[in-house]
RNA sequence: GGGAGCUUAGCUCAGUUGGUUCAGAGCAUCUGCCUUACAAGCAGAGGGUCGUUGGUUCGACUCCAACAGUUCCCA
C-alpha cells in the first residue's frame, strides 16, 4: 500500500488512468461463454451529434446496470454504436456544402454521398469518445453503425423479406411533406403547434345565378386555386336549396360541384367547406368518397405550380398574402377573423408540413403489431414505470401503415428496381434484381442499364428497429453464434418520447424476426430540464456542456448528481448543485479512506470492546443495506439504490462506525479492528462501484495490495447474510441516547473533553447494557450506573421508557424542565385518547384483524407506561 | 375534441397490495460548532388539514366519484 496520499481527491487524472487501465485489460469486452448473458444495446445517438445532458443521464443509467450485472457474475455486454439519422445528417451536410458554395442539386448522388461519408467519418466518433469520459463500460470492439455493411445488409434483407411476405407495398397516399427537406415524413415526425392565424371568409358564386353566393371559411386561401368542390352537411337547412348546383372557384372560375357530406360541422365557420383534395388529408378522403378531381397546385419545394394558374412559382406563404388583395379585387373576400389553429411542423427542418399526395412505400402494420401488443400487455416485456404501457397500447391500437420511403440520399437506398414499363422487382442486390427482371420479362438479354433503382432511401427507424438484432449479426448472416447468445437483450434504457418511433417497432421486429421480445425490461428516463422546468436546448443556452461538468466535478460526481434526482420516468430538473453534491460525496469517501489510511496498526493490541460491538452492529447494518439495494435494483429504482449506499457510507459508516473505532489521537489501532474495517470498506466500495466507478477503483486498489490485472469492476457484488434486525434496532436506541447526551452537553455547556456520569432509570422492560462501552466511547462517559429512582438535580432525557440522567455543575432550571415534560405529557395523553377511542369502538375490535387490534393494545400499554413515568418525573421535580 | 398521467414540506420526489409514534427523504432555510479524516464538514431545529368536495370502510395519503389545476400523447 502506498503511503503518500494527497489531501484532496483530484478526479481528472485518476479517471483517465483507470479508464485506460480497464481498456488495457479489455474488461469491457464480452464473448459468448457458459455464463448467463446480460445485454444492453445502446440507443444509438445521432452519428454527427454531440453529447448532451440527456445522453449523460441515459448512459449513466446503462453503465450502472451493466457494471452491477458484471459484478453479479453475468457475462455483461453493452453494445455501443451510432445512428446515421438520415434527415438530420443530410440537412447538416447540405448546410455545410452550401457554406462552401456547393448546392446539393449540383451534385450527383454519389458525389453527395462521398461528402456525407466524409462528414460522418470526421464527426462520427466524437460522441462515443465523450461517453468514455463518463466512464461508460461499453464493449467498444462491438461498436456498430446503422449504415455499416452488416447493419445495411440486415435492413435491405428485411425490406425484401417483408415485401415478399406482402407487408411492403407502394401506394399513393396523402403524406406529410416537408418542403424544405423535400421528403415525406412519418406521422411521428410531425409536431403540432398552436398558432395565431386568420380565418378568411371567401364567397363563391353559384354558377348561373348572378348575386347568389356561398361563403366558406378557410385558413389557407392560397389553396383555393386547387379547389374541386364545396361541401355542406346534408342536414343543414341553410344550404339545402343548393344541392346539385355548382359554384365557381374564385379567380380561376373553375366550375365545381356542391356536395353533401357528414364530415362538415354545421356550426364551424359558415357550415360550408371548400374541398381541396390535393392539399388536405380530410379533403382527400372526401374527394375519394365523391370522386372529385385532384389538382395539385404545389411544387415539391412549396411554391405554386403551373396547375395553380396564378402566382406560379410564388412560395405558399407569400401566396397566402398575395391572394388576399386579388380576392378582394374580384369581390370574393367577405371578411377576415383572428383564429387559433394547430399547424404541423417538421421535427427536423421546422417548416410547416404540407399534406401532399405522393407515391411512397409503406409497411402494412395491422398483423405485425399483434405479438408486440401482447408482449407488453402480459408484462413479458416490463416497462418501468409501468404507466407507459397505456401510451404504448394506445399507439398500437391506432396504428396506421408506416410510410418508410424518404426522398433523401443519405440512408439505405430502397432495393426496388424499375423496369422500362414501370413494373418493378425487389431484390437485395442489383445482380439479383437483374436476374429477377430477366425472369419476369422473359428476356434473358435484359441489361443492367435497363433497370433503374428507386431513388429514395428508407426511414432511419427502418434500421433502428432491427438494432437489438443487427448488432449481433456477422458478415456471414448465417453465423448466429452471438445473436443466439445475446438476444434477447436484458434491459433497454431510453426516453418515452421515442416509445412509438423506436421501442414499439423494435418489439415488432423482434417478434417477426426472432420470434421473441428484443429486451426484457424497458427503463424510461425522464427529460432533463433546467430548474425552471424548461427543456435543455442549444437555442435557450440553458444546457451545460457535459464535458465541462465532468472536468469540474469529476465523472463520478456528475453521475451521482444525475442519479440523485432521477426516479424512473420522472423529468429531472438539473441543477449544478446536484453535481456539487456528487462531488461532495466523492470527497467524503476519499476522506474516510484518508482517515483509515493514516492509522498505525498495532497487531499486539487487543480489540477494545466498543470496537468489537461497533463492528458487529455495522455488519448487520450493512447486510440490511445490501438487501435493500438489491430490492431497489430489482425494481429499477436506481436513485433509491444510490441513496441507500450514499446514506450507509456517509451516516452509518463515516458518522458512526469510524467514530466508534477511531483510536485516540496518535494512538495505534488494533489489528483485528483494522482488518475488519478494511473488509467492510471493501464491501462498501463494491456496492458503490456501479455509481462511482473511478473513485471506488482508486481506493479499492489502495486499501489492500491487489494482484496485477485485478479490478473492482470484476470483483463480486456483495451478498448479504441474514439480517439481524434486533441488533440494528438496539443500536438505533443507542444513537438516540448519544443524541440525548450531546444535547445535554450543549445545553448545559459541558465540554466534550470533560467526562460525565450517566445514571439510567429503566422502564418496565429493564435496561439492556449491551452497548454501554460504545456509549461510553462516543460520549466520554466515565461511569454508567443503573438506578432505582429519579436523580435529583440532574439533566435528563428519555428514550422509549428509559430515563437517562446526567448530573452537572449548576442548578437545574425546574420551570423549563417542567414545561418540557408537560409538553411531552400532553402529546402522549392525546395519543392515548386516540388509541382508547379506537379500542372502545366495538366495530373496530370485532372487524379489524386480530394483529391490528393487538398492536393497538400494545400502543395503549406503551402510552400508559410512558405517561406514568412522565408523571413520576414531574412529581419528583416538584418535590 | 378524444385519451392518459400528475397534484404530499419553500423545491424535487418516496410512500410497495387501506392498519404500528406513518405523514417521510434529499436539497433549501434557521441555530450552534474550524470537536486533529472531512467547513466540499459536523451537531441540532423549524416547516405539510397529503389539490377540493363527497362516498365506501371500524379505519383513507392509499380505494371510488365529481370538480379544480397541471403535464403529456393523439386528432
Amino acid at each position: 500500500m502506498s503511503k503518500e496520499l494527497p489531501d484532496k481527491y483530484d478526479p481528472s487524472a485518476i479517471e483517465e488512468k483507470w479508464y485506460q487501465y480497464w481498456m488495457d485489460l479489455n474488461l469491457f469486452h464480452s464473448e459468448p461463454d457458459e455464463r448467463e448473458p446480460y445485454t444492453i444495446v445502446i440507443p444509438p445517438p445521432n452519428v454527427t451529434g454531440v453529447l448532451h445532458m440527456g445522453h449523460m443521464l441515459n448512459n449513466t443509467i446503462q453503465d450502472v446496470l451493466i457494471r452491477r450485472a458484471r459484478m453479479l457474475g453475468k457475462n455483461a455486454c453493452w453494445v455501443p454504436g451510432t445512428d446515421h439519422a438520415s434527415i438530420a445528417t443530410e440537412a447538416k451536410v447540405v448546410d455545410k456544402l452550401l457554406k462552401e458554395g456547393i448546392r446539393k442539386d449540383s451534385l450527383t448522388r454519389d458525389q453527395f454521398l462521398s461528402h456525407a461519408w466524409e462528414w460522418t467519418e470526421k464527426h462520427g466518433g466524437i460522441i462515443l469518445e465523450q461517453l468514455k469520459k463518463l466512464g461508460a463500460s461499453c464493449d467498444w470492439q462491438r461498436t456498430a453503425f446503422t449504415m455499416d455493411e452488416v447493419r445495411s445488409a440486415a435492413v435491405i434483407r428485411t425490406f425484401v423479406d417483408l415485401y415478399n411476405k406482402g407487408y411492403v407495398y407502394r401506394g399513393v397516399r396523402m403524406v406529410n411533406w416537408d418542403p424544405a427537406a423535400k421528403t415525406a415524413l412519418s406521422d411521428e415526425e410531425v409536431i403540432y403547434r398552436e398558432e395565431q392565424s386568420k380565418l378568411y371568409y371567401v364567397r363563391y358564386q353559384v354558377e348561373g345565378e348572378k348575386d347568389q353566393y356561398v361563403t366558406v371559411a378557410t385558413t389557407r386561401p392560397e389553396t383555393i386555386l386547387g379547389d374541386t368542390a364545396v361541401c355542406v352537411n346534408p342536414g343543414d337547412e341553410r344550404y339545402r336549396h343548393l344541392a346539385g348546383k355548382r359554384v365557381l372557384v374564385p379567380l380561376v372560375n373553375r366550375s365545381v360541384p356542391i356536395i353533401l357530406d357528414d364530415y362538415v360541422e354545421m356550426d364551424f365557420g359558415t357550415g360550408c367547406l371548400k374541398i381541396t383534395p390535393a392539399h388536405d388529408t380530410n379533403d382527400y378522403e372526401i374527394g375519394l368518397r365523391h370522386n372529385l378531381e385532384v389538382i395539385d397546385t404545389f411544387n415539391d419545394d412549396g411554391t405554386l405550380s403551373e396547375k395553380a394558374q396564378l402566382l406560379i412559382g410564388v412560395d405558399r406563404f407569400e401566396a397566402r398574402l398575395k391572394i388576399i388583395p386579388l380576392l378582394e379585387e374580384a369581390g370574393n373576400l367577405v371578411r377576415i377573423e383572428d383564429y387559433n389553429n394547430k399547424v404541423g411542423y417538421s421535427e427536423r427542418t421546422h417548416v410547416p408540413i404540407e399534406p401532399k399526395l405522393s407515391a411512397q412505400w409503406f409497411i402494412r402494420m395491422g398483423e405485425l403489431v399483434k405479438p408486440a401488443m401482447e408482449a407488453v400487455e402480459s408484462d413479458t416485456i416490463r416497462f418501468y414505470p409501468s404507466k407507459f404501457k397505456n401510451l404504448y397500447r394506445h399507439w398500437l391500437e391506432n396504428i396506421k401503415d408506416w410510410c418508410i420511403s424518404r426522398q433523401l440520399w443519405w440512408g439505405h437506398r430502397i432495393p426496388v428496381y424499375y423496369l422500362g414499363d414501370g413494373s418493378f422487382v425487389v431484390a437485395e442486390t442489383p445482380e439479383k434484381a437483374l436476374e429477377l427482371a430477366r425472369t419476369k420479362t422473359g428476356n434473358p438479354g435484359l441489361g443492367m442499364d435497363e433497370i433503374r433503382q428507386d431513388e429514395d432511401v428508407l426511414d432511419t427507424w427502418a434500421s433502428s428497429w432491427l438494432w437489438p438484432i443487427s448488432v449481433f449479426e456477422k458478415e456471414d448472416p448465417s453465423d448466429l453464434r452471438d445473436l443466439d447468445y445475446y438476444y434477447p437483450t436484458s434491459d433497454l434504457v431510453t426516453a418515452p418520447d421515442i416509445i412509438f418511433f423506436w421501442v414499439a417497432r423494435m418489439v415488432i421486429a423482434g417478434y417477426e424476426y426472432k420470434k421473441t421480445f428484443p429486451f426484457r425490461n424497458v427503463y424510461y428516463t425522464g427529460m432533463v430540464r433546467d430548474k425552471l422546468r424548461r427543456k435543455m436546448s442549444k437555442s435557450l443556452g440553458n444546457s451545460p456542456d457535459p464535458l465541462d461538468l465532468i472536468a469540474k466535478y469529476g465523472a463520478d460526481g456528475v453521475r451521482v448528481g444525475m442519479l440523485l434526482c432521477s426516479p424512473a420516468g420522472n423529468d429531472i430538473l438539473f441543477d449544478e448543485s446536484l453535481t456539487d453534491q456528487g462531488r461532495g460525496f466523492q470527497t467524503k469517501v476519499w476522506n474516510a479512506f484518508r482517515l483509515i489510511h493514516g492509522w498505525e496498526i498495532d497487531r499486539i493490541l487487543p480489540q477494545p470492546e466498543h470496537s468489537r460491538l461497533g463492528l458487529e452492529w455495522f455488519r448487520a447494518k450493512l447486510d440490511a443495506a445490501i438487501l435493500l439495494m438489491d430490492d431497489h435494483f430489482d425494481k429499477y429504482r436506481l436513485n433509491d439504490a444510490l441513496l441507500t449506499i450514499y446514506a450507509t457510507i456517509r451516516d452509518e459508516f463515516s458518522g458512526w462506525l469510524l467514530e466508534i473505532i477511531k483510536p485516540a489521537y496518535q494512538q495505534p489501532i488494533d489489528g483485528k479492528s483494522y482488518d475488519e474495517v478494511i473488509a467492510l470498506f471493501d464491501t462498501l466500495l463494491r456496492l458503490l462501484h456501479p455509481f462511482m466507478p473511478f473513485v471506488t477503483e482508486e481506493i479499492w486498489q489502495r486499501i489492500e495490495e491487489r494482484g496485477a490485472a485485478t479490478s473492482i469492476m470484476v470483483s463480486a457484488w456483495p451478498k448479504a447474510a441474514t439480517t439481524n434486525e434486533s441488533l440494528c434496532e438496539a443500536f438505533e436506541l443507542v444513537k438516540e441516547v448519544v443524541a440525548g447526551i450531546r444535547s445535554i452537553r450543549k445545553e448545559k455547556d459541558i465540554a466534550n473533553k470533560e467526562p460525565i456520569s450517566l445514571f439510567i432509570l429503566p422502564g418496565e422492560k429493564g435496561y439492556e447494557p449491551r452497548f454501554d462501552r460504545v456509549l461510553a466511547r462516543l460520549c466520554n462517559v466515565s461511569d454508567i450506573s443503573v438506578c432505582a429512582e429519579e436523580v435529583k438535580g440532574a439533566a435528563s432525557f428519555m428514550v422509549k421508557a428509559t430515563a437517562y440522567f446526567v448530573p452537572f455543575e449548576g442548578n437545574l432550571d425546574v420551570a423549563e424542565e417542567t414545561a418540557k415534560i408537560n409538553q411531552e405529557l400532553a402529546y402522549y395523553k392525546g395519543f392515548l385518547a386516540s388509541v382508547l377511542s379506537k379500542l372502545g369502538n366495538e366495530k373496530f375490535v370485532s372487524s379489524a384483524p386480530a394483529k391490528v387490534v393487538e398492536v393497538e393494545r400494545k400502543k395503549l400499554a406503551d402510552a400508559e407506561e410512558k405517561i406514568k413515568i412522565l408523571e413520576d418525573r414531574l412529581q419528583s421535580l416538584q418535590g
